[in-house]
DNA sequence: TTAAAATCAAACCGTTCAGTTCAAATATTT
DNA sequence: AAATATTTGAACTGAACGGTTTGATTTTAA
């Protein structure tokens, strides 16, 4: 019954999914995942404690394990909510069509915005931390990050090569579109990451993202599309 | 008994220097330390405790309080040790001049190879989970690692750029330098640090450093098309 | 109303942790 | 050899941890 318990809750994501399907019996549960996925993003697993969730939660610690087996579980439960949840902010990024500059223009910003929120910084801290004690999680967070956004990507990118925006024979759309987001994150996200503090200006983001499209467009870009000054004939 | 689990992940630059310091003297402050280093990369700051320590180091705990103050300040030295290690052997990279492609080739494939290392990996982990409670360490990491290597690679883009061989007038030369580390540590990087236990074949390296450099030589490079150059006659 | 289920606060258990203490043993220096 | 410093092992402290138990209280459902 408890274990069951947890696992409902680990393949709704969200409160509101839940929230529908039982209006007020998960509430502790719900509470309880909440809190730790809270704590556990600001402290990581080891430097998180059972008290600190209970007390976040507004919970007694009883009812922490009535829903949760272990600290281990509940961590597991709380990571992979979280992945879902970003999965699904991730795919929700909407942009209008038009050139390929625009769309990548679009994309880029949604994404750097996401993954250099407070929130996504801290989640990916916790996951790269703890990537050896819970290989798994390594795993889904890249099938859930990573992975999705690129298949968005991928499928722009196909509809720019058809219009003959841009070439990407030397490589491929899918590592042509991994190059992107490398282009993308790149520096952001490296000094984000060890620099936890720092805020980043929406004007730097502004800036990551015209520099990552720019060089994209002159890598891939057949003629008219970033700016490309060098018109090389596409035969090379 | 069985104490080197995690010292192999070891090698011996500070030994080397300190023990020039002091001949013999710190002989067990550096055992403490090289064991810590190890101890810390593999399992966090949290999770490890003091009893590895001071069990891989072969050392009484006593003696290991009697050189560092406390668990922190055993880390700080640890991982401050390790940053000028990393910087070490980063500034230690050499490459035969020749043009741009070749350089970028070179540079790329040792840098590759330093970062995507277990060691480097294990401390990037260990820094990017720890960068919350011990903010300088991040910094002095990014000084020794990334600051480090950009400012090799942009004297030699601006080689480059004085040869004709690149034009980076869009972006500058250190922008120009953080993209082309983008460009190579991308998809390696973020696949290495979720999946601790996958390991990269050289073969991918090799793949990683020429779709960075060809990539890099497109948007970029003034007429060459992945390497090739068109060479302009030197000014000085 | 009543019985079952869930939750509560708080004490509690066994373990582990960082760090200390100390007398004995070992090196080092003089 | 004597004096001094360093290291050792092992026991110990006090706090914190994950997790359990308990008995009282609240909530839910019939």
């Amino acid at each position: 019954m408890r274990a069951g318990c947890a696992l409902m809750l680990m393949t709704n994501n969200t409160e509101v999914a839940l929230r529908e399907i039982s209006p007020e019996l998960n509430d502790k549960a719900l509470k309880v995942l909440r809190a730790a996925t809270g704590i556990f993003l600001t402290h990581g697993f080891s430097a998180a404690t059972t008290d600190m969730i209970q007390q976040a939660a507004g919970v007694s610690k009883a009812t922490v394990y009535a829903h949760f087996a272990n600290k281990e579980a509940l961590f597991v439960a709380a990571i992979e909510a979280q992945c879902e949840k970003f999965e699904a902010s991730v795919r929700a990024i909407r942009f209008e069509p038009g050139n390929i500059a625009k769309v990548l223009r679009e994309l880029g910003h949604a994404y750097l915005n996401i993954v250099l929120s407070e929130t996504a910084l801290a989640f990916m801290r916790v996951i790269i931390a703890e990537a050896s004690r819970f290989p798994q999680l390594g795993s889904t967070f890249y099938q859930a990050g990573p992975k999705a956004i690129l298949s968005v990507v991928s499928e722009q990118l196909a509809h720019a090569v058809e219009a003959g925006e841009i070439d990407v024979q030397a490589t491929g759309i899918e590592t042509a579109a991994m190059l992107f987001f490398s282009l993308l994150r790149g520096e952001g996200q490296l000094i984000c990451l060890m620099h936890p503090e720092s805020r980043v200006s929406p004007v730097q983001i502004d800036h990551w993202v015209e520099t990552a499209v720019h060089t994209f467009l002159r890598a891939f870009g057949s003629e008219t599309s970033g700016g490309r000054v060098l018109h090389v004939a596409s035969l090379d």
